[in-house]
DNA sequence: GGTAGACCTGGACG
DNA sequence: ACGTCCAGGTCTA
């Protein structure tokens, strides 16, 4: 078991506060697969133990070079901010594979937690690269591609097959496009993004945060409308309701929203 | 540029 | 049991 140094850092904060689809807890800790590699990860008081990757890719994953007490100072600019630091402290977002992420997210529309990961976990089964006996990889686009509308279907997407079609066919003749949205500014890769039916705003805000690296991002979903509703008085659109986010919290808002919004949906909060 | 309805599906609720 | 509602949104009109 290799290991890693950590502080401040939670593995099942990172893990379970719904970044992330991919993780399956196992014995004291999580499996899952990352590059292509089936690793098992737990964490022992600040220690990150892992088998399968290297340290290297864990730290990258882990966003284990994240400053987060400079983003804590960042963000902890009202009391909700600092209760629900308080309450995540280590929570991190982590650099996901855009293209799973991409996909993921895609899932995740007009939809709840558990049938979006059995919709991830019937793709992986049924069209992922056999990694052992009962893990599979995620599928490539190429491998996705190939599906046609009705096998997606058939692993639960419902009308969201449509759009996970397309965006592989995309995807798959377009190797590098995630490469080239990493180097573009957050507004770029997110209009770009939004190109692909089925990819709105907070879609596109979730890989840009989640995979991009676009740490200003400001995904605004169910949990996050009421948040700012009954906690900043925000009852506008998107689009402002975004950009006063972004002037409140500043560069790491992202953050802030994560944090926002593992504190709203663990139900300590009334939030109606 | 902003806003109602429809949308696959399955688990929860009455 | 069986209809209705709703869930990490987005498309279309």
């Amino acid at each position: 078991m290799k290991k890693i140094r950590a502080p401040p850092f939670s593995l099942c904060n990172s893990l379970e506060c719904g970044q992330v689809f991919g993780w399956k807890k196992h014995g004291d800790g999580y499996a899952g697969v990352l590059r292509g590699k089936k690793v098992f990860v737990r964490q022992r008081s600040s220690l990150l133990e892992f088998q399968g990757a290297s340290v290297k890719e864990m730290r990258n994953y882990f966003a284990l070079d994240h400053d987060l007490n400079a983003v804590y100072r960042e963000i902890s600019v009202d009391d909700n901010l600092r209760k629900a630091v308080k309450e995540f402290r280590g929570l991190r977002i982590l650099r996901q594979e855009p293209w799973e992420c991409a996909v993921s997210f895609l899932c995740s529309q007009n939809s709840n937690i558990p049938r979006i990961e059995k919709m991830l976990y019937n793709l992986r089964k049924r069209f992922g690269t056999p990694l052992d006996k009962d893990t599979r990889a995620f599928p490539t686009p190429a491998q996705l591609s190939k599906a046609t509308e009705k096998q997606l279907k058939q692993c639960g997407l419902g009308y969201r097959a449509k759009y996970v079609k397309k965006f592989a066919d995309h995807i798959a003749r377009h190797k590098d496009d995630f490469l080239a949205l990493k180097k573009l500014s957050y507004e770029k890769a997110r209009e770009k993004l939004m190109n692909h039916l089925g990819i709105g705003p907070k879609v596109a805000d979730c890989v840009c945060l989640y995979a991009l690296e676009k740490l200003e991002a400001f995904p605004i979903d169910a949990w996050m409308k009421k948040v700012l509703e009954k906690k900043y008085g925000k009852k506008e659109g998107y689009a402002k309701s975004a950009e006063f986010a972004r002037k409140r919290f500043g560069r790491f808002a992202g953050y802030a929203q994560l944090y926002l919004f593992a504190w709203a949906r663990s139900k300590r909060h009334s939030l109606k």
